[in-house]
DNA sequence: TATGAATGAGCTTTCATTCAT
DNA sequence: CATGAATGAAAGCTCATTCAT
């Protein structure tokens, strides 16, 4: 019994060491020639297996290409998560600036993958990637930000979408900029005039303190809006607990 | 001799209406199958020609795609210089909000062909487009920009590069939340808001003005707090119930 | 009238002198890539015509092919018959030594054309040479050969064709060795002692007479035959300095 | 174990025939339709295999071309090899009759093959067959017959390459003489008198009784050496001259 | 008649996928 | 379950030939 449970474990070990093999190999040779110019032949060459072992763990190579993304972006929200975690500073604009310089690394350290997630967004109607996986990445930001308007820390008439699409926009077309024009040693001192930017951009345009000339009115609707959001909240309360 | 010129002309003229039959279907069909997806043999056949054909206008596939996305970057430019030079309003802001409106607009309907130009950036060597026709393309935005500070509207202190990738990135990243959250009916509409917010941010961040001081909030701010403390309690007196 | 008839010459002398152009171009075009390699277009090309008119000269690419072979074998005929009608000596052996000069030096400097030739014997179907050129082109051998028999000077016993086989096929040979081992420039110097041996051999061999064992003649031949190359030495250098 | 030798066996096995089936498909269609000509599918259609599998075995139509006749020479090299081992006899005409019996059969039966060698070697750089299969062939010639000098049976005067041009040239031609000329069944009746005609020309040109004892030839041979002396003096005074 | 743009059949080669072992 | 040899459909591209001008 131990025994077969020993070699279960192994067996199961083994499966999941080949699958990472895989999918690590194929990642590798996805970033570097493309959906279409990776060869599965390489794939498995590269993850030291046979051609047809990828067949009994992916139907395919569109199948395997999806659970490569599927792999980064999961791992990516991780990471993003974890690094809200790790601030111990409660103010919006601090954790914002550990957000943007986490994403705008990632972006430029994984600046050929996240290009080929695009890519394959239209194009290959196979693999179109579903939103999903950027989705839950980017709920990070939404996270952070609903809670900047809540502390008071941010205008409560910002548009959350309109604003989430300013930070990772900006970012990106940040990271194709400094990875174009700059030295790659030079890359991390590049990202810090781009981070410090993005926060002193979100201060002057999302920051409460910057509201209209009747601030009594801004606070006064953010009071308004918290009250509406309560009043919500009983409402779905009220409607779990008549079930 | 008059005949001869006729044919002349004639005979130009159905060159050149062959060869934008080819752009036009080249263009069609790799947005629909992007590069490697695409088939010569489709082109020609949308294009109402042989496929031989398209080799005697072009080299390769690649170099057809390569003049398509040539055409496609020269028109948006020549589009965008022709916005800005038929604004009469001397304001960067005002000018400002044209191209952002004229961007956004061309950047939504033209998605599928952007993406396609990015897709193409980095995996496939041979079609890597020139970073060119994308520099070209944004020196508008730049002229404009470096005239602002030169009028005394923008802080002599921003940073061009950055100012860029704001703009270009947000707007991109707009185009993408619009089209896909709205109805393409309703694309239109959308699309104030986000120039107006850009506009304001524009002025916010980048604006050579003074930003007055705030008022006192922190009675307000405290009565904020406290809702927001009662607030929580709900949420974890929710969640209590929900398991 | 005499326009007419001028134009008339002018027309068939232009017609003449394109199909000339014509079976130039082709004949060095085929030798430089062989039948498959060879494309129309560059033929065309060199001969400063257009492509279709090739066409109205010759039915196909093979029967312009046909007509360079044909061309090719009569001229060699022509110009071995010449070369033998020039010879004023009327000994067999001093004959054949200038067929075999002339057959030589031919089949060296038209080596390409003759290997293409041959080529084209078997594989291709369309283009399979009719022997004829072949026969005619070696009758001169064979009436020369007949006739040393008829003077006595050969065996009467000699069988023709193998006769002809050994010069025609030692002589091919000997180009091939001669052209592979040797210098350029050198090619006619070399070519002497493959004559002088051939001449031998057909008197040892074919021949009526019985030869005296004169063994001394053979050490002098050596000796003499350096005495040649020697002379030669000097001619070129002779050359060089008078320029 | 045993069962795992024996699918080893069978393993190699089958890769062994799937190969020779290969090459023996491809010289089929390499002489019935030429190098150009010949179609890979054909090829495998021949072999009773799929088209891509011959890629796995040879990188690419010429490749596969050079194999066949790499196998092609080496086995004529051997057969040759082995008709000289299997004769008793010590004496070089005897020896050379061998031989020629076997190369005048071995052209005949082959001619299509040797054609096509020949054909390939100027026109299609790509499969320019390398001369050292030749070289290796008629190196059983060159032993035969520099063993024929050493045993004083042929004059030592002779010129190894030129004889050896005559042998081989001659019996291809008549080679050629004999397919064409006769009736198939007939062939190998006719292949004698040109081997004996061969061996008896050997003899009267070749053979070494016709040399004379001569008696002094010391003095010749030492005017002869200085002579290459001056002719040496020559060359290096040109050379200096010419640079 | 001369032209050369247009054609499309047909080529070699690739590679995702299968399946016998 | 793992393997990799075998497959064959499908692609880009060539070029002899045609034909409208």
């Amino acid at each position: 019994m131990a025994t077969k449970a020993v070699n279960l474990e192994t067996q199961r070990a083994k499966l999941e060491r080949k699958e990472r093999a895989i999918l690590d190999a194929a990642r590798a040779v996805f970033i570097e020639h493309g959906f279409d110019g990776a060869r599965v032949s390489e794939i498995a060459r590269r993850a030291s297996i046979g051609e047809g072992t990828i067949y009994s763990y992916y139907e395919s190579k569109a199948e395997l290409m999806l659970a490569v993304l599927q792999q980064f972006w999961d791992g990516l929200t991780l990471e993003a998560e974890a690094v809200m975690a790790s601030i111990k500073a409660e103010g919006f604009f601090e954790r914002l600036q550990a957000l943007a310089q986490y994403h705008l690394n990632t972006v430029i350290v994984n600046a050929d993958f996240i290009n080929l997630t695009f890519a394959l967004r239209r194009n290959n109607s196979e693999v179109s990637v579903s939103r999903d996986h950027l989705r839950h990445y980017v709920a990070v930001f939404d996270q952070l930000f609903r809670r900047g308007q809540d502390r008071g820390e941010l205008r409560k008439d910002a548009v959350l979408w309109q604003a989430r699409d300013v930070f990772y926009g900006a970012l990106e077309y940040s990271a194709r900029s400094i990875e174009m024009t700059m030295d790659v040693n030079r890359h991390l001192r590049q990202q810090k005039p781009v981070v410090d930017q993005m926060i002193s951009l979100f201060q002057a345009h999302y920051g409460a303190q910057h509201q209209a000339p009747e601030p009594d009115n801004s606070a006064l609707d953010r009071l308004s809006s918290k009250l509406d959001q309560l009043s919500e909240k009983f409402d779905s309360l009220d409607k779990r607990l008549s079930r």
